[in-house]
DNA sequence: AGCACGCCGACT
DNA sequence: GTCGGCGTGCTC
């Protein structure tokens, strides 16, 4: 199989847009294949490279040699290979970058300058060098950062320096990290215990049945073709996938199922493993390295059938793959916010068609991009619009907090058609869900004399005052401050908490309603390992009457038939500066929606909101999606936003505001100047809604057209324009989600 | 990304 | 006078 050349072209992983060419060794000639792991000379380090290619001839001089192979054959198969390169092109990143989100760290060597002890110098010079050399010879080999860490501000560097000219010690290039693929052994197969014996599957119902047979014949044949179920809450979307799923696996094929990161609870897994057990692997950012490096493995040597995971999940190393399924195809956690900025959702549906797989997108509240796919006819519509059991679906109402004061609570959290129904459902023994999505007891704290506001001292931020640990904290960078006793601008005394989140909340309640047993879910009661599980099971075996609680109650644990669902503010998500605020509001009351309704009970669920006419709300409370749909859609053809027109979001940032702004305002400039094969607009540049993050500030552009093409090949000059490594950095972000 | 090289403020 | 701070540039 191995295919060979005199020179390999190896992707490493560093921001490079090319692959660099490396000489193939005598002793590793005919034995290297596209697709296996090297270990490459880098500068001074040695690095994890991947092989994409061969040539005869070198088109640089001065190659180095690959150093190591370090696999036997190719761990990578083309496919692999060629969503990687899709990702690399379309996404505006280097290869190597690519790569190495894609693989486990784990996979990664990496070598690093260490100081070993070589021997015992004739005579040394100075209490500090026999100091330094006692630390290596009894500590083993260390790195100079470590060196400087034990002897801080005192000359180590020339110190190693004088004992490696004395030959005392030599700098080497240690490798770490596992590197060495263990041979390819083949595992026995799990016992695969045949349908009878797996989970019990429940009864479909009939529309179920009619998506499942609709698509049997494609699941049968394979072939690429993206479906979108559209499937109200409750709906039983899980179970259409579980049977497909199942389907695959009869054919000896592999599925792979992308869930958003909060759902990945243990619930969810063990659903997957009751339905097919010794056949899951799962890959998500909870697991130790090596807990993931295992999954990899496995799943890479075909020793499950089932694989399960968030985002990154979808450059798992399945090899046989007949269906990809992407829950909830809608959150935003698919979309990487971080160095290569790929839409997990988006890459799936690539990878099914680089594949010929069938790829099913689900959500009960669609992604208008997804959505008008289907539509237009390039996904397969399916849909389920009842619930199961014949549920009914709850009772939406919404509440205009302007003009309903009337008995509401003091503070005003609470206006009176929730405070009331919160009381009767207690009283009545039921459990009720509260939801705000901001965590936090207010908002910020700001003087009552001098107007003075509490900011992060890195970000253009106000500071969230969090009651139980008595600090203010910057949502943003995690910054933290002790709550100050008075203003330091004016020394006032009083200074008021304003705006609210989940934690003052949770106290109004415990107020309101002392008799109720409440819990709290959000990242700051659930922090420690453990402990959302544990929140979990007391509501579960209903230990808790209210659970108060971020998006983490409505999309992580099933915390679902409750009689009652109150939205504290809806409008905390409608008001972020960003076109999909309204989208996202749309589908987080959904949602959280979602989870009320038990047996033939249809549920309560009270939105509050200080705009009630806004158009999100309407199509909420009547459970009424293609209405949102049509609005939105209205809104965005207008102003030419996705899905009519495609966005790259150019963001600079660096540590010296008037370079940053002189620096977009130049590229800008220069954008303006080239001459798009298609009409695209350049808007900006102007400073980012947060206009600084961990001290750098951020400059936008804005890039948006109807050719992806053209609009491509303005990021790519605009990434080519902005040399790396000065006193500010560009960011391409194609087809953004989040432009703060 | 890491790492090295090279030119400016606080210390022996 | 050094030390090491990080700004700048390169990696086959």
């Amino acid at each position: 199989m191995a295919a060979s050349g005199k020179y390999a072209l190896v992707a490493v992983p560093a921001p490079l847009d090319e692959p660099l060419t490396y000489a193939v060794p005598e002793a590793l000639r005919g034995r290297l294949d596209v697709g296996m792991r090297v270990l490459v000379p880098l500068g001074r380090r040695r690095v994890t490279g991947v092989v994409v290619g061969f040539e005869r001839e070198s088109p640089v001089t001065g190659v180095k040699e690959v150093a190591e192979a370090l696999d036997d054959e190719a761990l990578l198969d083309p496919a692999f290979l060629k969503l990687c390169r899709w990702a690399a092109d379309y996404y505006v990143a280097p290869l190597g970058e690519v790569l190495a989100a894609a693989l486990p760290p784990l996979l990664r060597a990496e070598s690093r300058l260490v100081v070993t002890f070589a021997h015992e110098p004739d005579g040394l010079q100075g209490t500090l060098d026999r100091e330094v050399l006692d630390a290596v010879r009894s500590r083993g080999p260390l790195t100079p950062a470590a060196l400087s860490r034990r002897f801080p501000r005192r000359g180590v560097k020339a110190v190693v320096d004088r004992l490696a000219a004395a030959g005392a010690v030599v700098l080497e290039d240690r490798l770490r990290g596992h590197v060495r693929e263990a041979r390819r052994r083949r595992q026995p197969r799990p016992e695969t215990t045949a349908g009878a014996q797996s989970g019990r599957a429940p009864v479909l119902t009939e529309e179920q049945q009619e998506v499942l047979r609709s698509i049997d014949p494609r699941l049968e044949q394979g072939g690429f073709e993206t479906m979108l179920l559209h499937g109200v809450t409750g709906s039983g979307k899980t179970e259409v996938y579980l049977r497909a799923m199942e389907q695959v696996r009869r054919r000896g094929r592999q599925s792979l199922i992308l869930v958003p990161e909060i759902a990945l609870t243990p619930q969810l897994l063990d659903r997957l493993e009751a339905r097919f057990p010794g056949d899951v692997a799962v890959l998500h950012s909870g697991l130790t390295a090596a807990e993931r490096w295992r999954h990899w493995w496995r799943i890479a040597h075909g020793a499950v059938k089932v694989v399960a995971g968030a985002r990154s999940a979808v450059f798992a190393p399945v090899r046989e793959l007949g269906l990809i399924v992407v829950d909830e195809e809608h959150d935003t956690s698919y979309k990487q916010e971080e160095g290569v900025r790929y839409h997990g959702r988006d890459l799936a549906v690539v990878r099914g068609r680089i594949v010929g797989c069938p790829v099913i997108l689900g959500s009960a509240t669609p992604s208008v991009e997804s959505y008008h796919n289907a539509r237009g006819g390039r996904y397969r519509m399916l849909e389920l619009t009842e619930r199961v059991e014949a549920r009914p679906m709850p009772r939406v109402e919404i509440v205009d907090l302007k003009t309903r004061p009337g008995q509401s609570s003091a503070d005003g959290l609470f206006s009176a058609p929730l405070l009331s129904a919160l009381r009767e459902n207690h009283e009545r023994g039921r459990q009720s869900l509260i939801f705000l999505n901001r965590r936090g007891f207010a908002s910020f704290l700001q003087c009552w004399s001098c107007g003075f506001v509490f900011r992060c001292p890195r970000c253009s931020i106000s500071l969230t005052y969090h009651l139980g640990r008595d600090s203010t904290f910057c949502h943003h960078c995690g910054f933290r401050q002790r709550k100050a006793d008075a203003c330091p601008e004016c020394g006032n005394l009083s200074l008021s908490e304003v705006g609210f989140g989940t934690e003052r909340v949770e106290h109004e309640l415990r107020r309101l309603l002392p008799k109720a047993r409440i819990g709290r879910m959000d990242r700051d009661t659930t922090s420690a390992r453990g402990a959302q599980e544990r929140i979990f099971r007391a509501w579960e075996k209903g230990d808790l009457d209210v659970l108060v609680g971020t998006q983490m109650i409505a999309k992580g644990h099933d915390v679902g038939g409750v009689t009652l669902v109150g939205v504290v503010l809806a409008d905390s998500s409608l008001n972020i500066p960003d076109f999909r605020a309204a989208e996202r509001t749309f589908q987080i009351i959904s949602q959280v929606a979602g989870r009320a309704g038990r047996a033939r009970e249809p549920g309560r669920v009270i939105v509050q909101t200080l705009v009630p006419g806004h158009y999100c709300f309407e199509p909420a409370r009547a459970h009424d999606y293609p209405t949102f749909f049509a609005t939105e859609t209205g809104f965005r053809r207008e102003v030419g936003y996705p899905p009519f027109q495609h966005l790259v979001h150019l963001r600079l940032d660096g540590t010296h505001e008037d370079k940053v702004a002189r620096g977009a305002r130049d590229l800008a400039r220069a954008l303006r100047r080239e001459k798009p094969k298609a009409p695209l607009e350049i808007l900006g540049p102007a400073p980012a809604p947060i206009a600084r993050l961990r001290s750098r500030y951020r400059w936008q552009i804005l890039l948006k057209g109807r050719s992806r093409p053209a609009l491509l090949a303005l990021a790519r000059r605009a990434a080519a324009l902005v040399p790396r490594g000065r006193v500010f950095r560009i960011h391409v972000d194609v087809d953004p989600h989040n432009m703060l």
